[in-house]
DNA sequence: CTTTTTTGATAGTATTACTATTATATTTGC
DNA sequence: GCAAATATAATAGTAATACTATCAAAAAAG
């Protein structure tokens, strides 16, 4: 597994970057540190000056690979859910059983990142927290039509569409399958803030977790 | 029922305003002009100087009553969802079917405004678009965790809290009562905002509402 | 080893998100 | 009806943001 992680490279739309941030150096530098630097000050007090200071390098060449810290935002996005969408796709193949296979996607969708898998200079664990924190920042704007006709959401919506596919498999009579798909991938996001922050909202917990509750949900109105 | 809305005030928690904009002209015209120009122009571009270039009042004038933008958005937050409590409590209040309560409020929870009640300044309709648009940006700062001790949030809670009592009314055995409280909440306001901008992504259009979605999700889970 | 590309340094701009001060209305209490 | 209190307006100012532009220096490629 390894080795093929290793030779796999995440495909993020190249119109959310200037120049490849993979290509150089420096690009992977702004990536990983951005992501450090927006968990730890969020994304309204993160600046392009501060992640040059934090890296030892200047602002105006970090704006040589993004426009602005938006576009910033929707690459780390598109990046974590085009690694979601990866995991889907490998660990989901040799299931057979569709009902087993879904189960390991919701899983993998709803699940908390605890381990970086070393196979980029990319945090997972870290981009996760972000993804939990701050990911509807990136598509709660005026300009959401525009960019979503560019493509920038093409990724995330591929995650939703590969639910949804694996949902409609279970029990093609189930009439909500894609809406389902959507709320089970943006859910398990906020039942995990709500945990952090609103517990008293939530059920989830350190022992329940959100893969928990999805899954009998999911189950419920699947195979009633 | 026009008496009675006609009596009945709003309640938001003291701390979000420095002077309460219900206390004069100007503090009314501050609240309802900013919903419009929220709507308009989008929660990120808004700023009180064009607010009151709007309402032809003076920048400074604005900030006695609110301190900032941020603390804005949580007031209109907390008036909407102190409104939708309200009418959680006025239209379930004599159903004692507990099936047909839950219906019901379900039904409040997760239907799009299409009418202004005019029981006040305040536009219900923009509001409501308000709060799918913009809702999430109020508690997905860095600051959540002191705003939530101050009681910022605590009318959005009441209203997650109203809908799981009735939920475990219904079926006390059901382990998941809270969370799928929240996840009706949220996920309606997700499911209206991609109906408007990832139609690919959701079940719900002009026909199907996220009522709908959500009523059949919750019978099959918690009716089985 | 020179041309091209990338990065760094500096400066500059319009706007934002405020605060402070002072002046002018408006309201109210007697 | 008028003084005192309060609310609003006007103006100015500040530090920071979110960039853009220019030019020099360093690194990489041919």
């Amino acid at each position: 597994m390894d080795r093929l992680l290793s030779n796999f490279k995440i495909v993020v739309p190249e119109k959310l970057y200037l120049k490849d941030p993979e290509s150089s150096q420096l690009g992977k530098r702004i990536v990983s540190n951005s992501i450090l630097l927006i968990d730890e000050i969020g994304f309204e007090a993160f600046t392009f000056k501060k992640l040059g200071a934090k890296i030892g390098s200047n602002e105006s060449s970090l704006y040589r690979y993004f426009e602005s810290k938006h576009k910033l935002l929707l690459y780390l996005s598109s990046w974590y859910w085009a690694w979601v969408e990866y995991q889907l796709v490998f660990e989901t193949h040799n299931i057979s059983d569709s009902k087993e296979k879904l189960n390991k996607a919701i899983s993998i969708i709803t699940r908390q990142i605890k381990e970086d898998s070393n196979f980029s200079h990319i945090n997972e664990i870290i981009l996760n927290k972000i993804i939990i924190n701050e990911n509807a920042k990136s598509f709660m704007t005026k300009e959401v039509d525009i960019e979503n006709k560019e493509g920038y959401f093409s990724t995330y919506k591929r995650v939703v569409t590969r639910l949804k596919e694996m949902i409609a498999q279970c029990n093609p009579e189930y009439p909500y399958a894609t809406s389902l798909a959507s709320t089970i991938v943006e859910g398990a996001m906020h039942q995990h803030f709500l945990k952090d922050h609103f517990q008293l909202i939530t059920d989830c917990n350190k022992d329940v977790t959100p893969t928990n509750f999805f899954t009998h949900l999911t189950h419920s109105i699947l195979f009633p």
